[in-house]
DNA sequence: AGTTTGAGTGAACGTGTGTTCACTCAGATT
DNA sequence: AATCTGAGTGAACACACGTTCACTCAAACT
């Protein structure tokens, strides 16, 4: 007979518990589905709780897509500003930001697998809270850009679009990874590669418009 | 009193209408859920017959959406090869082809706005038929420019690189101009701006190397 | 010690689900 | 004219759905 451990937990501590679970479990059932097409009794059963119980954690099956899209962007966004902050080049914002993007996507694939997902085939306010989130992160890219000697030849304008360019491609990229794991080390090559070739352009970009 | 009107119709045509019938309530009810998250009693409803008589036209919701899929990319090769055969410079490709596939999403939205949705949340033999198709568009860009002068200077691997990286991008863009026909204008003006920076570096490319 | 709070329960509701089966009854074939 | 074929029917099945409601009972507060 094991001995039976009593884990003294305080009510915040559960609820807590039962929340990440939740979340956890939404994930899972996201994995080879879609939000719009999983049931709330579906997420309670995973998690071992009634129905009725999902409730007191979130209103609907929405409001805890929107919980898991504030998650998915929380750290990345973070880790990009740390790695642009040290990149005194342009071309360093590609060699950084790839390998950590890669490894972000490696140890939060639930996360990403859901966004790419939800990006396209969400509720609604889900698909535009994740538009929102990206767009974020092609500001800062451009206004970072923007202080590079580089960064320069670029009206703000064009600025824009070429963070735009270089953002909507890497997301791309991170859908790949998500789609076809075992392909990673061919992806990030080519993905380097194609990231050359569009800053041959944008360094070019001056001279030629 | 109105005469009612006997329509004679062949067995065969009887069923093709239906089956088109079928497919046009499927875009329908994609448009704001997912093939995942559609039931075969709703199509059926919508269509106006029994749920078991669908079963005459396909054996799953899944075949009808790989039947969707080469119903939206049929036309679109077509057309844009026309344009590309009559492309003499890099240039042209882009700038026939955008207008091409602007056209090509208003008058077939609804096919649009299914490709985007199942490409990422679709069952797994759809989101295969949908890269698969995208990536033939690829290869026959690749190709095609392959026979140009300023694709002398590429690779066969950069060339299917270059190709890629557009066709990500053009395909964002798709996207995007369903996600807000509105913005059509913008939309277009700024891809055309993007995919010139994109050619800049393709141009400059054999120099950077 | 006594009271309040709120996470989780369990039954019940009306409705929607995919799939089965035996059927009808016009158009096509003989 | 007699037969065959197959698109569409309608009932039935066992189950899953979101949401409601009154409830328990341990932790937190007074």
């Amino acid at each position: 007979m094991a001995a039976q451990v009593e884990v003294i937990e305080s009510r915040s501590e559960r609820k807590e518990r039962t929340r990440r679970a939740i979340l956890d479990a939404a994930l899972q059932l996201t994995e080879d589905s879609s939000l719009v097409a999983i049931s709330l009794r579906q997420v309670a059963k995973e998690v071992g709780i009634v129905p009725t119980a999902f409730y007191r954690h979130f209103e609907s099956v929405e409001s805890l897509g929107l919980a898991l899209v504030d998650e998915s962007f929380e750290s990345l966004r973070g880790l990009l500003r740390e790695v642009w902050l040290r990149s005194p080049q342009f071309q360093d914002y590609i060699d950084g930001s790839l390998p950590v993007l890669a490894e972000h996507v490696r140890a939060h694939r639930a996360h990403y697998s859901f966004i790419a997902r939800e990006r396209a085939a969400g509720p609604p306010r889900v698909r535009e809270a994740i538009r929102h989130e990206i767009e974020l992160i092609s500001r800062e890219l451009a206004t970072d850009v923007a202080r590079l000697p580089d960064g320069q030849a670029f009206s703000t304008d064009h600025l824009n679009l070429l963070a735009d360019l270089i953002v909507s491609f890497v997301v791309t990229t991170a859908e790949r990874l998500i789609e076809d794991p075992g392909a990673e080390a061919r992806i990030l090559a080519d993905t380097r590669t194609q990231l050359r070739m569009l800053m041959v352009g944008a360094i070019n970009w001056r001279s030629a418009r």
